[in-house]
DNA sequence: GCAATAGTGTCTATTAGACAGTATCGC
DNA sequence: GCGATACTGTCTAATAGACACTATTGC
């Protein structure tokens, strides 16, 4: 067959899946959506549909993020979007029996949000909510919040979460993304906290306000201040303009 | 539509193609076809192909690979595969026009070879070669090495090439990958110059030998020694078992 | 000897990490 | 006052970068 007869190709379905990830009450979650139909019926999935015919992958993520969360998603690399969510590419999954019904390739994009109110799915205020990531990764369900036992999730999505975690993970060690989780001004102490929830360790306050603040274009001040937090009154923050971090911030070892 | 429904979902030809970059003569190359065919009749593209129906999408990379170059891929995700070059997924490409002829959605993977000898192209040896990555990414096209002038490359490959060249230079900082640029035993300084092609840096001979021999798991002796380089028989090592290089190799400021 | 590369040692400026101590709020 | 959080300063061990020096080959 000639490398690009357009009549030969096989069929194929392309979707986007969404990891959405946020940080609540000092814990990493993630948006999962129940599904309504077969196969998986009634488990837990990311969020995702189907690429229309005349859509980018980047627009369609960010098409599905908003029906889902409301969120205009921030695409880095499109010129002109309304600030929001980070959204980036994660990586694309295409196992022939990844889905049982067809072939189906799935492209997956990590978006990165502060603390949201309630999520929304069409309507139907119960299909969707946060889970925390320990609670859809632990191998046999564990519990969310509610006491609602969580299913693994469907498909290869607990895969496609710990692929998306991942890179979250390492991301904010080289980059200033770890704001992404942040609202528009936030303290030093806060931005820690998104550090600590998304590694799951304790960093030492006094040597991270060092760090942050010493690393230029990491952080500006927008001359407020805040108690929100107790204590004394902190300074507020916005993002500067600095994408990498150059010293990075030092993950601890295990 | 049902996000589900499987007879209404649009239709896609999904591709991959590769990104294959070697170190020759000191320079940092990549490997590009001759397209024999419409559109860009003529001109140097990334080599590739369609993913067939019942195949995952590294499987497609790996095996679009040996038909190019006879190399054999190590995917690190898949469990037994004959040691050889190091691939794995870079990023997918869905620009609805990326294509005139229809939509296809390109899964770009990354692959690292060391020095291999001329590449062959279903047996049409002049149709696929090593070019400098300065001159496939320059922005007028440049002169190849026979003075043969580069035009720009087929569809959005140039994009896809900056993408995989910026993928290699930063990941030969924090992982060991800098080896598959080099034949299974190679001497410091060998690696050495993979790292001053890659980064188009010079270094410290002396600082670099001490910190590569010093990483844990990063070298490991075979015993060995080579006059190769000529000067001072240089000792001969093998990768180690080591994935992630904590800490991490510094690139040196622009 | 000379050129080339390999490898070791030493000094210095910088920094991560540990932690003392002070500042300023709510209660 | 007390508890909480914010912030600044200090010390030490580790290290990146600069560079002197020696070692071992081919010619």
């Amino acid at each position: 067959m000639s490398p690009y007869d357009p009549s030969a190709f096989p069929p194929f379905a392309v979707t986007v899946d969404l990891v959405v990830l946020t940080v609540r009450r000092h814990a990493l979650c993630a948006l999962v959506v129940r599904r309504g139909e077969q196969p998986f019926q009634g488990r837990w999935a990311l969020p995702g549909g189907f690429v229309r015919g005349d859509e980018d992958l980047a627009a369609a993520a960010a098409r599905e993020l908003a029906e889902e969360t409301g969120l205009c998603a921030h695409d880095p690399d499109s010129p002109a979007s309304t600030p929001g969510a980070h959204l980036e590419q994660l990586a694309t999954y295409g196992d022939p029996r990844r889905d049982p019904r067809m072939r189906v390739v799935s492209v997956a994009h990590l978006v990165l949000a502060p603390d949201l109110p309630a999520p929304r799915a069409g309507g139907d205020a119960n299909s969707a909510r946060w889970a925390t990531v320990e609670d859809l990764l632990s191998q046999e369900g564990g519990f969310g919040r509610e006491g609602e036992q969580s299913t693994p999730l469907a498909f290869d999505h607990a895969r496609i979460l710990g692929d998306g975690v991942e890179r979250a993970r390492s991301k904010i060690e080289y980059s200033s993304l770890a704001t992404a989780f942040c609202p528009p001004e936030f303290t030093v102490g806060e931005l820690r906290r998104v550090y600590e929830a998304v590694w799951g360790v304790a960093l030492d306050p006094r040597n991270f306000h060092r760090k942050v603040t010493g690393t230029p274009g990491f952080l500006v001040p927008s001359g407020g201040t805040t108690t929100r937090q107790g204590g004394r009154p902190a300074q507020l923050f916005r993002a500067g303009g600095a994408t990498v971090l150059n010293p990075p911030m030092l993950r601890p070892e295990v």
